[in-house]
DNA sequence: CATGAATGAGGCTTCATTCAT
DNA sequence: CATGAATGAAGCCTCATTCAT
């Protein structure tokens, strides 16, 4: 018990009065890794797995640390899912911004080849997102951010919608909206068995190309 | 009196010597009432908190039967949700059905407003086979029984858009069906924000107009 | 609840008053054998998967009848054991028994080879009272017969032994049955592996030789 | 202080870079002390209920550890079992161990002297043996270890009987055998009134005693 | 800060037993 | 007497979390 408390005293004292910068700089470093390790482990497991098959012992034993450094970290599992889902979804804002000088039509095809541009490349990403947005109803701020992101979307898209002569330009921007998040979700989902390499050429077919200016001319 | 005396008496014996005290029938009553219950609560639940998050304990006691019942009806709780996968999937049959005597644009339609009328009706089946659906990794059966419903719509809608005249019939098919999916992902996470009914409508009048015979007239 | 209670009252009123005395012994009839059939049905599984591993569902099952049923005649599982177990001692009996006007050899050898005999064609009855002698401690009365039963074949085999000069019949009559309850055991629960019949040929060559008188003359 | 508190220091720093805060020698220390204690509260239960009527949390209880730890060492209630049967096994090896400076008698005698010995020492451990044979049919792995076993133990007991000029060593082996295995089937289920004694030194006097050579001497 | 042994609540499932008909 | 649906206790097992070192 002696032993027991000195121990924990002179850890403490350690860490505030007598290690200098250097060495803290070292743990900050240490730290930084061990949480990023964790993160990423965690991600690869949400993402395949599921929230609720993924076991905190699978995603230390995937980082290659012990199971209880998970709490030096996260306070609890849920914790840890709602650091990722933040994570994530700053990383989907960097994706969806657009804007710049271009043709009405330049920028859909920009922003739809964008789309599917991240839908090849962040699979894993967006798939825990996709499997987070619908498993965990409690985490109200993923369904707040998905809402501010849409309607910011459909803005733009009916802005250059209406440019090109559409008659009900946020009608059909919530369409075109609508058949991105299928594709994504048909993909993320059924994998290959879905066309999507069809699906992107027949949507910039069919958007971003001049004749469309109205359908019943 | 002696009239009734008879009759017991002879219900006694039948029961004792020729027949079961509760005929085939009552039980098969008794069983469907049971099965369509747990069911009924089970899919509540599925629907509500996903299947992981769903304790058979639960499903149980929201059906006011004892935790052991489920397993008279179904061997596993997986196997319990194969059912309500199924049942679900089913109705997604009724939406294709196909009827030979219409017209290709009045088909489609049909199927249009058949969708989004089962999006609006049946939204509890729906939000669970979504969140079935991102964990088809655990669920190989969810997978397959998709993956077949989708061979089959991509079919009979591009038959539809052939004989309407599309250039790329099937991927045209593809991107119709991503776009409901989409609608359907779109409604059953956001809800009301959706405008729903300008997405159906902009489908109907993009889809079911004849003068979209071609697009490059 | 009115008809419930006439529906009870009757039935007793026909027990007890109406049936003729060939249908109570038709019921009798039924009865026992639907009580045998359980009892057989029950020795069987008993014997080949062990008591713990058999279920109440699976003895009715393989019986023909209702899992309640059993309950009609036995108040529990474990009393439809003491049942069969009784049963099957009271078979053991009638194998067991001896005396004639043989010499000792003959009476040795006719014993052995009833012994061997009993274990080629009983099988399944010796097996569940091994299980059974082993698994269920609390069954005192079983241990109590066995007991009995052993005291007397020493008795009995001793004094065959001493007739044929053994210097220590007592202990060699220990040793004789021993090595049979032994090749029992092993070839009930080895089965085929066991060479029972060198056995049984050795035991005979051993013991109803006649120049066994003794061993060093 | 200063010393002490460089110490500790040290300590810290070795802690965090260099090694695990408890050393792999600890670990394994404390792994095998609670293997052991499960193990052996394990083997008492089995023995004395028998496998089936003895539950993981007795288990647990008994070893005065939480009813989960015993899956941190083994992977289910069965696979415990298979362990206690491989370290009972290991004890017969034992037993049958033979030593080529000895003459084939004395060889016969160290292996009966060694058998009843066990079987005096050992009893807990061979009644559980006992138990699990009975419900071999569940137990694939202890049919194939003791088949193993058997087949080994004939070939070494017939080699020394062939020496002592047995005309058929291999079924007086297995003779030997059924014997030991009975007077052991014996004096574990019916305890003192078996005359073990008597037993083994009849045993002794007839295998292991030169003018045995022949027996149509 | 890092480890992993230990905990124990809770999940899925089985099954002896009851009971209305 | 016979049925089998229904019960619920108890079993095995998993896993998030704690804690001594």
């Amino acid at each position: 018990m002696e032993k027991s408390r000195k121990y924990y005293i002179f850890t403490t004292l350690v860490q505030l009065l007598i290690m200098s910068p250097k060495t803290n700089k070292q743990f900050e470093e240490i730290r930084e890794k061990s949480k990023e390790n964790i993160l990423r482990s965690a991600l690869h497991l949400f993402s395949e797995k599921g929230y609720f098959s993924t076991s905190v012992r699978q995603i230390a034993q995937r980082a290659k640390v012990s199971s209880g450094l998970m709490y030096n970290y996260f306070s609890s599992k849920e914790s840890l899912l709602r650091a990722i889902t933040q994570k994530a979804l700053s990383i989907v804002d960097e994706i969806v911004d657009t804007d710049e000088i271009l043709s009405p039509e330049d920028n859909l095809r920009k922003m739809i080849e964008r789309f599917f541009e991240v839908l090849d490349t962040k699979r894993k990403l967006l798939r825990m997102m996709l499997k987070i947005s619908f498993q965990i109803e409690r985490f109200d701020f993923v369904k707040e951010m998905i809402e501010r992101k849409y309607q910011l979307n459909v803005k733009d898209i009916s802005r250059h919608l209406q440019a090109l002569g559409y008659d009900n330009p946020e009608a059909e921007a919530s369409l075109l909206i609508a058949t991105m998040d299928g594709a994504m979700y048909q993909s993320l989902t059924l994998g290959k068995m879905i066309p999507i390499d069809a699906i992107r050429q027949q949507l910039i077919h069919n958007y971003c190309t001049k004749s469309h200016t109205s359908e019943e001319e």
